[in-house]
DNA sequence: ATGGGCAAGACTGTATCCAATTACTTTATT
DNA sequence: AATAAAGTAATTGGATACAGTCTTGCCCAT
């Protein structure tokens, strides 16, 4: 069996670092992946270089590699950095989003409205979000927003639990006024309410610095 | 002999595509590299993924690796991410240059006034720019903005080239700008003419398609 | 009891070999 | 003559083996 490309490894790895079973400051062991998946260490080292790129995983010659770790400052430089180019790449993508697309992003403002679990949530504002981008062309631009949010991913669950949804509310109309400016094609508005909602979600986060504590 | 680490390797290739020796679309071959450093191809593999992940270079699985090349889209995209993103890097940076850093970058000014030669423009503006954001804690951001230069190398020389320093008035000018903000700490200044700055090369550049007929 | 040094083990890095996929060239058929 | 198919050459991908480096734990000396 197993015709393991690299980037089946990396997409593996990739999902256990998203979804917490892999936490940051882990190390990662080449053999032991390799084992894991029945290959050798070759495609495990192509994977992890690649999971780098991805800012998920930081490399240490002749040491190892460990699952990426965030201080608190590169937390919010990320936010920052978000609410810069973020805006310009739902410009890009509104044009372009489909009525299916539309109708996907009206229903997931809807669900993560319902939702209870964090998990769930965590899942669904994650969909939500890069699908407002699917219209968008491959690129630099994409690819920095996708690393960004992966790179995150792991804090805002910790901030989640955390506030037990505590702006929910909040949030929530910042997804519908971001919604209402994608279903009118209103680019200015969508772009507003979407930096509004970054910048929110960041000094938000940067009143709880307890998050950062080890 | 030879105990090349990738990370040697890759930086003495990024060296070749960024001062054009390698350009873009150019067939890399694994085994060529490696006789060339006297090495196996096993680092030239990792090397290959490091300089992926720099976007300077692009894998084809099963194929081959070939030097990154930017569709007039994608250059676009560039200049407009700069736009965003460097002026805020330029504020984190300038409260921590030190006086070495800013007299460098006044003698850097001058320099690039006087220089005639393309090449030795395009490492003085580089080096400038980049200097620029030397105060700045290392990062995604500077990341970031590192990738787009490299990037970008290519289509910055063939438009100097092909310009044969038309608009260098007006570059002279707003590098000065930029650097009477950085000198007197004056961070919103030197964000405005920053964003200036690359704004109009954006749209100088896009007025050049016939860069990328290719 | 504590700190430094040394040695053993573990893990990463590199080289070589073989397999698989791709690209190119040549040949045969329409 | 042009096109398609098949075979061959070239290049990449993966596995195994070995060498180099770092980490860890133990022992000895102070």
């Amino acid at each position: 069996m197993a015709p393991s490309s690299p980037i089946r490894l990396a997409a593996t790895l990739r999902e256990e670092i998203l979804n917490g079973t892999l936490a940051p400051g882990k190390r990662i062991v080449q053999e032991e992946i390799a084992e894991r998946f029945g290959a050798s260490r070759q495609p495990v080292r192509d994977a992890l270089r690649l999971l780098e790129g991805d800012g998920l995983v930081t490399l240490k010659p002749n040491s190892g590699a460990w699952v990426s770790k965030l201080s608190e400052g590169e937390c919010d430089e990320a936010y920052l950095v978000r609410e810069k180019i973020e805006p310009l790449l739902i410009s890009k993508s509104i044009p372009h989003l489909t009525l299916e697309q539309n109708q996907r992003l009206t229903q997931l403002v809807e669900e993560i409205e319902k939702t209870e679990d964090i998990e769930s949530f965590l899942r669904l504002d994650r969909e939500f979000h890069l699908l407002c981008y699917a219209g968008a062309n491959d690129g630099m631009l994409k690819e920095f927003v996708e690393r960004i949010w992966n790179t995150t991913q792991h804090y805002r669950r910790a901030f989640a639990k955390l506030n037990d949804f505590a702006n929910s509310d909040v949030t929530h109309m910042e997804h519908k006024l971001i919604l209402d400016g994608i279903l009118r094609k209103d680019m200015p508005q969508a772009e507003r309410a979407l930096e509004i909602h970054i910048r929110r979600t960041r000094v938000t986060l940067a009143e709880h610095k307890e998050l950062f504590n080890d």
